[in-house]
DNA sequence: CGGGTCCTTGACCCCCCTCAAGGTCTGTGG
DNA sequence: CCACAGACCTTGAGGGGGGTCAAGGACCCG
């Protein structure tokens, strides 16, 4: 999954076979504490973020909105979306526990963050992050680490929208839905739509239905129910998705 | 367009309205000299760098192959691509002057570089690279922005990809490209094939033809030869392009 | 001037989109 | 616990945009 800005945990997340940490504290309303402890300086989150709760299919902010706040995910799912004119969708990615987002440098967001479930936020307010670039230069580079993993998902993505097939494209995105998942995730829970899921793969629902139920007839998943999928044949989806 | 890590010039090149600097030193084994001076540290490409000419076509390094330097392009286009193993490609972005590569932070390259014409580049071995971000906390603030560029940059795509239809993405290419040359871009130079076009935008040669020859005919561009456009009517091409 | 590469155009086909209907799941209220 | 409404998902039939295959034209360079 194209998690939009990777986790600032001071584990790296974006290391293959990351685990996050299992959800705790569903909307409460206090610092969350981290895994691990770095030395010299803290986790700006730890010490300084507002934590915000949303429902389901709230919006956090709109495309062109000013971009007021850093967020990182704590619970829940998170999209991010981009629109035409006339109204076609791309969800750029989905954000899970750990991940950040609202970190580009321009003045206002460029795409639209929405609840996929009802999710736990934290942010801080931009000026403040950016002080604390200033003061901590390791901070920068952490930010710069995190940025080009995002980079090199959004690369992966690009293969996928403009060269795979339909059954190509749903093959990948289980598999990269996997990786994130505890224990390496042979049970895949899917929180978002088929129309959220045809919107991030370049597709319709129905075609992401037709790509399921083929995937389902050659053995290589099995749908426990619509929004949880066992990845029965891991190598036969990792050859049907060409690569990751 | 959607340059890979934009350039690291003292002047914010990726801001609209910038300028690239006139090719000079086509081949030249010396350190160019760049536009604009910064008063702390100095530009590493400046002091440091190895200069190296390529020919047309040449590859500068492959998906996979160990990521030693850092490269900044001179003069000339470079293209990146990744592959799928049964061949389909997908043209990342294409590089020109002021442009950087290499900067993700894994052991490996994660996509090939060629060279789409004959051109110049300078490389820093990434080693020293990184201990400059060491010595000079300013220099990870500015890759950070240039890496955040990028990633915006790969959001539209992935929107171009997703969504737009082909005649929408040969537009928007047309005006990436003239938003990236000498006053504006009236006349844009396409430096690469169609097909190099095609794996960009996720469509064939075929289709990138026709699309062309149809905003020829509704006026939209001229073809002044197979690798000069001019743009004729720029609010219509914008609207064929539904933005970006 | 000749050969090769690249570009354009045409004819045809297929994958995915569109439109439509029926089925399943979920939450809510009785 | 069940009934029901609504949203979501699946499946089918048909159509279209772009892919595939093929041929001819333009351009480049020796």
């Amino acid at each position: 999954m194209a998690a939009h800005l990777a986790a600032l945990d001071s584990t790296a997340s974006h290391r293959p076979g990351y685990v996050p940490a299992p959800i705790a504290m569903r909307g409460a309303a206090k610092v969350i504490a981290l895994t691990g402890t770095r030395a010299p300086e803290a986790d700006p989150f730890e010490t300084m973020a507002e934590t915000q709760a949303v429902g389901r299919d709230q919006m956090l902010f709109s495309e062109g909105d000013a971009a007021r706040h850093v967020y990182r995910v704590v619970s829940g799912t998170v999209r991010l979306c981009k629109l035409l004119p006339d109204g076609r969708r791309q969800i750029i990615g989905f954000l899970q526990h750990g991940d950040m987002m609202g970190l580009s440098l321009a003045q206002n967001y460029l795409y639209s963050a929405e609840a996929v479930t009802s999710a736990v936020l934290q942010r801080i307010p931009r000026s403040r992050f950016e002080a604390l670039m200033d003061e901590q230069p390791a901070l920068a580079r952490r930010l710069l680490s995190l940025t080009a993993t995002e980079l090199v998902a959004a690369q992966d993505q690009m293969v996928l929208l403009g060269r795979k097939t339909a059954v190509e494209r749903v093959a990948t995105f289980l598999l990269r839905l996997a990786a994130r998942t505890i224990g390496g995730g042979r049970r895949v829970q899917l929180p978002m739509s088929r129309a959220d899921i045809a919107d991030h793969l370049g597709l319709t629902t129905e075609t992401v239905s037709r790509a399921f139920t083929k995937l389902k007839t050659s053995g290589m998943i099995r749908l426990l129910d619509g929004h949880l999928v066992e990845l029965t044949d891991r190598e036969g989806l990792a050859a049907a998705a060409e690569c990751a």
